[in-house]
DNA sequence: GTCCAGGGCCTAC
DNA sequence: GTAGGCCATGGA
């Protein structure tokens, strides 16, 4: 049923440029403003720290909290993202020499482990940088993942993160790109359809869904 | 004016 | 172990 699902938003959708970033640090500051966030907001954010040349750990460490909140203020909750941002900078500097990529030495669940004892990391942003930076096969679970397979009348029951996570990874084959298009889609769809709309006209997954059929 | 967005932490029971 | 409050901007 999920790969069936995948296939049908594939079809409708097509290739999605997940994540639209420079390089892997750039995903990795955009993993944690993004939290709660708006994407377009946090676009404004991106740049603001890119056009200067700060989107680097050692350079972002550099700044005090008051220049950082600044730069990312578009992005809301600015003062705890800026603590977030200089915890996972320090995270990569301390223990991977200022390269996220070298995390992948360690395997996937102690990067994981890792990442979740840092500061301002919780389990979505974690398999975020697990799957579009390292390049990791894990699915990452969103708000939008629970909404729309809960209506499809197919997903788990309650909101529980690894659940949610299991049902999926239990369902699709092991393969990173996959997990990375899946996830892409599903946001594609939640932000076109079955918002709050009881009836989503021409929604791809109109056949499989319990809730469009209302 | 209200609602929500590509979450996570802290506190109180 | 979990429900509720809190963090905050910007567009619809």
């Amino acid at each position: 049923m999920l790969v069936r699902i995948f296939d049908a938003l594939n079809k409708c959708y097509g290739y999605q440029n997940w994540w639209p970033a420079e390089d892997e640090f750039e995903i990795v500051v955009g993993s944690v403003l993004t939290q709660n966030t708006n994407w377009r907001n946090v676009e404004q954010s991106l740049r603001a720290l890119k056009e200067p040349g700060i989107m680097s750990p050692e350079k972002i460490l550099a700044l005090s909290d008051q220049e950082l909140q600044r730069l990312i203020y578009s992005s809301g909750f600015y003062k705890v993202k800026t603590r977030r941002l200089k915890a996972v900078c320090s995270l990569i500097m301390n223990e991977f020499d200022g390269q996220i990529h070298k995390m992948k030495s360690i395997g996937l669940l102690q990067s994981r482990e890792l990442l979740l004892n840092t500061n301002g990391i919780g389990p979505e942003t974690a398999d975020d940088i697990l799957l579009y930076v390292l390049g990791l096969p894990i699915f990452v679970v969103d708000a939008y993942s629970r909404r729309i397979f809960s209506r499809v009348g197919i997903g788990p029951s309650g909101d529980k993160y690894e659940v949610w996570q299991n049902f999926f990874m239990n369902n699709l084959p092991n393969d990173t790109e996959l997990y990375a298009q899946f996830h892409a889609l599903i946001v594609r769809l939640g932000k076109d359809h079955c918002r709050s709309k009881p009836i989503c006209n021409g929604c791809p997954i109109f056949e499989y869904c319990s809730f469009c059929k209302i």
